[in-house]
DNA sequence: CGATTGCGGTCACTTCCTGACCTCAATTCG
DNA sequence: CGAATTGAGGTCAGGAAGTGACCGCAATCG
């Protein structure tokens, strides 16, 4: 009975659709008579969804939550909302999902029409332009190396080496990992015949599907606790293959308490820690930049720029930008 | 058959999960035999989702991607992130869904568990408080509204009017708009028998559904248009109700080509308009902020803070704080 | 070439879906 | 309070379908 399948489908769709509905209004959308559809919400009910109905004139059928999430039926404009959500999600916006943000992503593109595709990309590269700082990632290739790993399909890229050596990459993708600042792919590669782990942000190509790969599953099992080993020994000094000297973390010692600070920082700038009463250091994740910066500068308390120079120096030339145009303005206002 | 549909959407979650399967693998999966796979397979397809199939040793079934979208099966860990996502999103932070964002988080909300909503409201909450400035919703609010206006349910809710009192109101809700900027409710007030608009961010306690109320369509029609005109009104000077003096806009002169600059604000930030050759003018979309000053300041061209006074003296003593800063870290470091 | 895998036809058996009829219960509104 | 509306559910008969078992065929990989 596939026309009962659909029909189940539709029903649960139109649920979604609208709160309520009388069972005349849904025998007459889903074309056949009302007793099917008490029995088709009886199914409804057996599989798990509950719906709940209400007798009386003002009764009717309704979608409830139940133990089990039903099958979300989303339209095209839904649909791409959620896509464009979740990559903005993945990409380290919005912290502590990103991982599921990813599964669920790879889940969705895998079934988006491709006109929906098309508007989901053109859409997330639009906005993702104003993630300020930080390292910024195609979306998409997040997207497709997600999948990659979840079917252990072949991929082929090029790579910035940490030595700003531009390489070609054939790998077995094993797992896509974000450490909290940044977005981290672990791999056997095929050329060099070991495992490997790139950054994303240095994924300087469109990433390619080659078709079905092998299998592998990262040294140790957890790829986590892998990836974090990796990046631990590189910074160690170890000449790892894509490592490479990166800019030192920030720091800036700020007049305030570390509780009345940290509740204020988004987890991917950094972190902070008390150093005396009323006093705390916070520091980036990752290499120091701007953000982090003017992040500081609005927090409205004093504060010392601790290191690197080159972060002092952007604070001077900001500083100064920022009084010159205070006074520029005043001037010609 | 209820088992039949129930297996198709067996079928269908599977098939999303991982990318290949056998038909073998999927019969013992799904405790039938092989043969009905291959016809569960044909059912898929002939409600539309393509179902693609590649015969050999290396063969198994596949779920490409079709003309229409088939029902979405998340797991909890992916609703979860979906729901946060959309919440991001609906909070204007991804610009140009806001609206399909939130018909999708109704749909989503509406069938979510309820041991997952309360994850969903926890996490979407952490993750707000990182909102830097400019209008900050409850993301709660956001959902119940959008999905009340859809169901023609009466809601309940206290709303801080523009003259700081604070007030109780009945209403019919019509429709959720998003300006831009903000997020306005279109109602009918019961109590004072008449349409209102609301902002979102005014609404001062939680929103209550009263159960069903009466389903009302704006004047006019056009929700959207309808809010635009009441805005409007309301900023020529009009009493309305709940409306009020805020902070003017924020204007930086900034030296560089409105080209080069536009693609680097957000939309939500505000709009550049060319000032002529090598400068332009920046204005926020509502009251000023400083997050929009530190914006400007990032982009590391030169700047003339315009108006009003207190953006300029925001600029003047930020830029004192951060030159004082780098001074401070050079003398300690 | 052989192994694996999907494709699809046929047959017989079983299942259950559907619509039509009925009565009953709960709720709202005049 | 009573009428109207709406859902719940039992039963029956006819028809439609799903299922498993069997078969041979075609495509792909090594």
């Amino acid at each position: 009975m596939i026309e009962t399948s659909a029909r189940l489908l539709a029903l649960l769709s139109l649920l979604q659709m609208r709160r309520e509905w009388t069972g005349t209004e849904l025998a007459a959308r889903l074309e056949v008579g009302p007793r099917t559809i008490r029995r088709d919400v009886d199914k409804l009910r057996s599989l798990g969804y509950p719906v709940e109905a209400a007798p009386g004139v003002a009764g009717g059928y309704r979608l409830g939550n139940g133990a089990e999430l039903p099958p979300l039926l989303l339209d095209d404009q839904e649909a791409i909302a959620v896509a464009v959500g979740l990559r903005t999600a993945a990409a380290g916006q919005v912290e502590g999902i990103e991982e599921n943000s990813v599964r669920a992503l790879a889940k969705l593109e895998q079934i988006l029409p491709t006109r929906l595709r098309r508007r989901v990309s053109a859409l997330s590269h639009a906005t993702s332009a104003f993630q300020l700082e930080g390292p910024r990632i195609d979306p998409d290739a997040l997207a497709t190396l997600a999948a990659a790993c979840r079917d252990a399909q072949r991929v082929r890229f090029s790579y910035m080496t940490g030595d700003q050596r531009d390489t070609r990459r054939l790998l077995d993708p094993a797992a896509v990992v974000y450490s909290g600042y940044r977005w981290y792919l672990a791999g056997f590669d095929l050329d060099r015949d070991a495992w490997r782990t790139f950054r994303l942000d240095r994924i300087t190509s469109a990433v390619r599907v080659e078709g079905r790969g092998q299998r592998r599953v990262v040294p140790g099992g957890d790829p986590a606790a892998y990836i974090q080993r990796q990046i631990r020994g590189r910074r160690n000094g170890g000449a790892g293959d894509g490592a490479g000297a990166e800019p030192p973390p920030g720091r800036i010692r700020l007049h305030a308490d570390a509780d009345t600070v940290r509740p204020r920082i988004p987890a991917y700038y950094g972190s902070v820690e008390a150093d005396g009463a009323g006093y705390c250091i916070a520091t980036t994740n990752g290499p120091w930049n701007r953000s982090f910066l003017v992040w500081a500068a609005l927090l409205e308390v004093e504060l010392e720029v601790l290191d690197p120079t080159e972060l002092v120096d952007v604070a001077q030339a900001t500083g100064t930008r920022l009084s010159a145009g205070a006074s520029a303005g005043r001037a010609g206002g």
